[in-house]
RNA sequence: GGGCGUUUAGCUCAGCUGGCUAGAGCAACUGGUUUACACCCAGUAGGUCCAAGGUUCGAAUCCUUGAGCGCCCACCA
């Protein structure tokens, strides 16, 4: 008993090193194919390993998602919960050249691979430490990695099994690239970037040696030009249409052609096309069939057309060209500007359109399609569909899967150097890698040839992370029929809502072509998390504190509770006093409990059991209890429906109101004088039973929200009477049967007559245990029903 | 230019399909060792619910218009 001091003050260390020890022990939540439950699978989103900086964002976003775990694990759903880490792939191999200052193309590829295996190896570590710290209740032996080769086999049939339903083709185009990264990008990994600039007006030469003056903000495309556009209508252009022109400083001509599309009020009124400085330039090349000035090489430097700047970065040979254009004088004028630039997200770079054979997946113009299948789903908060919505209605580029990239899924392709026949491998051999393993046929089908030229691309990171709700069912496995079966849809798709134009739509392209089907049913959408002004967190501000330090400082269940904060969809600033403030429920459930084994440690074993019978058959309940018992199954009500809507924030709320506001403050209070008799009389019995019901309820209720502390309370106070190993397998509450009834009404009457008291005790000065010889009352109450029950409550000897 | 979100107490936010005097936590102030808790308890003060107009017996809540903030998309000659 000596060990009382620290004993008896919340020590969420050792409680939550508990708790975490005894799940693991018991093995609570691991899957369990042969349960006859129906079955919750949720595609929780792979995060990047390459992520070395986690903060209080990481831990918002998948607490949030983990708290329906728990809950829907307490319905009694047979929880499917693995975790997966996202590791081939652009994003990881930007981070492995950055960490090492190394290019990709300055280094042998094994060697290159091997760091990025390496730092794939160390991210999934972090992350596994701080998700089983923070008590996310995922089954370990559940994971994949999207490298791994069960993604790769998945991902590879999924492209093939696409090919065959004609959704995949391979074309020479022109295409976003990104010249840093030197590989072909897609449209969701563009971002918008706000850049100064300079709108540069120059002269061209007409053919009467007029001067032609355009407007642009890249004179270094001005070699590339390969027409002069005006509005049919234009008057001041009229005569030119048909005619030639000499772009500034170039040799070679080019026509003047007349576009509808053009606004006279911009710039000049008379624009030139490259090829190819944006999409305008692409469809007006196309449309009319232009010739191809191609001046912008992979690596991102200019090549012979460019003349004199050849060999020169894009940045470079801008520079040199607006002095040139000035010493010939030909730049008219500049002005300053400021635009908004489309730069590839990994890297910032402004992406170019380069001519290049890729591969692409169709997705352009089947908006209807991806529509359909985005209302077919439950969207939570359901005006996510709307940023779904708007970027279907923006695609504009079939989807590029094909990336120049070491660290990644392999397109399990070999093409025909004749007849470029494409020769796909076969699925049982999946997966295989072209560059070494043989080609599934010695000759081309088509032509005999035996030349068979192995793929080099990867794939889009995407592509196979797109493949994971048709992925999870293969960690169980197809011997496992009747289950494998019933996995796909996923019940649940957990994200932040930046990558509904990614992850999600990519699933849904997949899902399509693969299985005509919808990857999930219900989408649940997180904000993200910010700093405490309510700035983006980001590496470069370094405005937050790293996830393991919050974790320590602390606890668990506190910065859980602190992810409760942002209803569904809504960001989240970071808030310390939140987090405190988390601590102090659980410190008060703690507290809680230690009040009720005090009271518990009097009674027999056959008392104990008694009280934790239902209460159906208990006639000694007073008003108090059936109080406090009609206000729980309000709150049971209230906060079911609200985590069916995954509406955790909601559910918080009212457990928080109930605890404190209901049961700690005032039911704890009322039932104190009934508990001090020294003899048990049915009055003490029954708020005994009532306490430990109540009390049983709540720590159930808030279980999925703070689990640690939950899970002591129920160790502590309630395993002995109950069979569940472990509050998170325990049934979720449910309405609570008892006997009696009350008139809620003339009791809140009771309950104002305490707060008047508490009120005028406070106003004199009065310690609230302090007893008074007497007190009239102001608040209206039925005397003849509680004067005993006030007056014990608030010791007043006389009431009147 | 288009879309989405947001605006409620000094701060961070709840307020569902319109209904009793607009709530919580923190901060401020006053008081209190009360047999779970000083990591506590009780109380006090603090709000033209962004603005204007409308619907209604009644609006923080619904409608219209506008403003501020944040995000996304488009344009970037």
């Amino acid at each position: 008993m000596t060990k009382k001091s620290t004993d008896s003050a919340y020590q969420f260390e050792v409680i939550e090193n508990q708790a975490r020890k005894l799940w693991q022990k018991l093995k609570i939540f691991k899957f369990n194919p042969q349960k006859k439950q129906p079955l919750y699978v949720v595609d929780t989103p792979p995060p990047y390993v390459s992520a070395d900086h986690l903060h209080s964002g990481h831990i918002m976003s998948y607490a949030q998602a983990e708290f329906i775990v728990r809950y829907k694990r307490m319905r009694g759903f047979n929880v499917f919960y693995s975790m997966g880490f996202d590791d081939n792939g652009l994003p990881t191999e930007r981070f492995v050249e950055k960490k090492y200052q190394i290019n990709k193309n300055k280094i042998s590829k094994s060697k290159f691979i091997k760091l990025c295996l390496k730092e794939t190896e160390i991210g999934s570590r972090t992350y596994k430490k701080l998700w089983d710290n923070l008590g996310i209740s995922v089954d370990w032996s559940k994971t994949y990695s999207t490298i791994s080769p069960i993604a790769q086999k998945i991902s590879q049939w999924s492209l093939i099994d696409l090919n065959k339903k004609g959704g995949l083709y391979q074309k020479q185009v022109p295409i976003l690239w990104c010249t840093t990264c030197r590989t072909a990008i897609a449209q969701a990994d563009l971002e918008d970037k706000e850049q100064a600039s300079k709108m540069n007006y120059i002269d061209f030469q007409g053919q009467k040696d007029q001067k032609l003056t355009i407007a642009t903000t890249r004179p270094e495309l001005i070699p590339a030009c390969v027409a002069l556009y005006v509005h049919p209508k234009d008057k001041r252009y009229a005569d030119l249409i048909g005619s030639s022109a000499t772009p500034a400083l170039c040799q070679h001509q080019v026509p003047i052609k007349a576009n509808p599309n053009v606004d006279p009020e911009k710039g000049t009124g008379l624009i030139m096309v490259c090829t190819w400085g944006d999409v305008e330039d692409l469809e007006k090349w196309r449309l009319d069939k232009l010739p191809t000035r191609s001046i912008i090489q992979e690596n991102g430097k200019l090549n012979q057309l460019a003349g004199p700047y050849q060999g020169l970065t894009i940045q470079e040979a801008r520079n040199k060209i607006l002095k040139d254009l000035k010493n010939a004088g030909l730049l008219r004028r500049q002005e300053k500007i400021n635009h908004t630039l489309n730069v590839h997200e990994r890297c910032d770079t402004p992406m170019e359109l380069v001519k290049s054979r890729q591969w692409f997946i169709k997705i352009a113009n089947l908006q209807k399609t991806w529509l359909k299948y985005g209302r077919q789903l439950n969207w939570y908060p359901k005006s996510m569909f709307k940023i779904y919505q708007n970027w279907v209605q923006s695609l504009k580029w079939d989807w590029c899967i094909s990336r120049q990239r070491y660290f990644g899924v392999p397109i399990p392709v070999w093409s025909c150097q004749k007849c470029d026949h494409k020769i796909f491998a076969k699925i049982k051999d999946l997966p295989v890698n072209p560059l070494e393993d043989p080609a599934p046929v010695k000759k081309c089908p088509g032509c005999q040839n035996s030349k068979l030229q192995p793929e080099s691309d990867v794939m889009d990171t995407w592509a196979t992370s797109a493949c994971t709700p048709f992925l999870l069912r293969e960690l169980v496995g197809k011997n496992r029929q009747s289950v494998y079966d019933k996995m796909f849809p996923v019940s649940l798709r957990p994200n932040a809502f930046e990558i509904i134009r990614t992850w999600d739509f990519y699933s849904i392209v997949k899902s399509h072509y693969n299985f005509k089907k919808i990857p999930f049913k219900d989408v649940m959408i997180s904000g993200h998390g910010l700093d405490e002004h309510g700035r983006k967190i980001s590496k470069r501000l370094g405005n937050y504190q790293p996830s393991d330090r919050l974790l320590q400082q602390y606890g668990a269940d506190a910065i859980r509770y602190w992810a409760t904060g942002a209803s569904l969809g809504q960001n989240l600033r970071f808030n310390a006093k939140e987090i405190k403030k988390g601590r102090k429920t659980a410190i008060k459930l703690f507290n809680i409990n230690k009040f009720l084994s005090i009271h518990l440690e009097e009674l027999s074993q056959k008392h104990i059991k008694s009280i934790s019978q239902n209460l159906n058959q208990n006639k000694d309940l007073e008003p108090a209890d059936l109080w406090i018992l009609k206000s729980l199954n309000q709150c049971i009500k209230k906060t079911t429906t609200a985590f069916e809507n995954y509406n955790y924030a909601g559910a918080k709320n009212t457990i928080h109101d109930f605890f404190w506001s209901q049961f700690a403050d005032y039911y704890v209070e009322f039932i104190k004088y009934r508990l001090a008799n020294s003899r048990l009389t049915a009055s003490k019995k029954a708020a005994l039973a009532v306490l430990y019901q109540v009390f049983f309820n709540i720590a159930k209720l808030y279980a999925p929200i703070i689990p640690f502390i939950t899970e002591y309370v129920y160790r502590q106070s309630f395993s002995k009477n109950h069979s569940c190993e472990s509050i998170h397998v325990c049934s979720w509450p449910e309405k609570l049967a008892f006997s009696g009834r009350i008139n809620q009404q003339e009791f809140n009457q009771a309950l104002a007559a305490i707060d008047e008291i508490r009120t005028y005790k406070s106003k004199q000065g009065l310690a609230l245990g302090k007893e008074i010889p007497t007190y009239q009352l102001k608040t209206r109450v039925n005397l003849t029903k509680f004067r005993n029950f006030i007056s014990q409550v608030m010791k007043v000897k006389k009431l009147t």
